[in-house]
DNA sequence: GTTCTGACTGCGA
DNA sequence: GTCGCAGCCAGAA
């Protein structure tokens, strides 16, 4: 059966999966939702080696709302490109937007019909 | 089994 | 708002 750390993998790419569409969301926030707290650099290399092309791996940028690449690299141009795709405002390498921490919470741990 | 590196974070200046 | 330092964790060599 699947051990804690695939699970822990698993959970993390759920939460990446939940970020919704023009949103993002931080790598200590993912790591956070996933369960693993402080886990921030799992999720990067989780990142660095998914091969699922439907992972919103770009919604994923760090606690400052930096892209995590460096600035002119391959990722950093891909990245921003996917996100100004997807509309949201991208400056000088900065995001300009709100977090989806709330939207991931909702997605991962179940929906606010209660209004929790 | 040990060592190194890294798509990170938080705090202080 | 930007820069530098130290800490923590996990995977890869």
């Amino acid at each position: 059966m699947a051990t804690n750390d695939d699970q822990g993998a698993a959970r993390i790419l759920a939460a990446v999966r939940a970020i919704p569409r023009g949103q993002v969301a931080g790598y200590g926030e993912v790591a956070r939702r996933a369960g693993l707290p402080g886990r921030a650099r799992l999720v990067a290399r989780l990142l660095a080696g998914n091969d699922d092309p439907a992972l919103p791996w770009h919604r994923v940028l760090r606690s400052d709302g930096r892209i995590a690449f460096a600035e002119g690299s391959r990722g950093w141009k891909e990245q921003v490109r996917r996100l100004r795709a997807e509309g949201v405002r991208v400056e000088g390498g900065r995001v300009r937007g709100q977090p989806a921490a709330a939207d991931l919470d909702a997605q991962v741990w179940g929906p606010p019909v209660n209004g929790a």
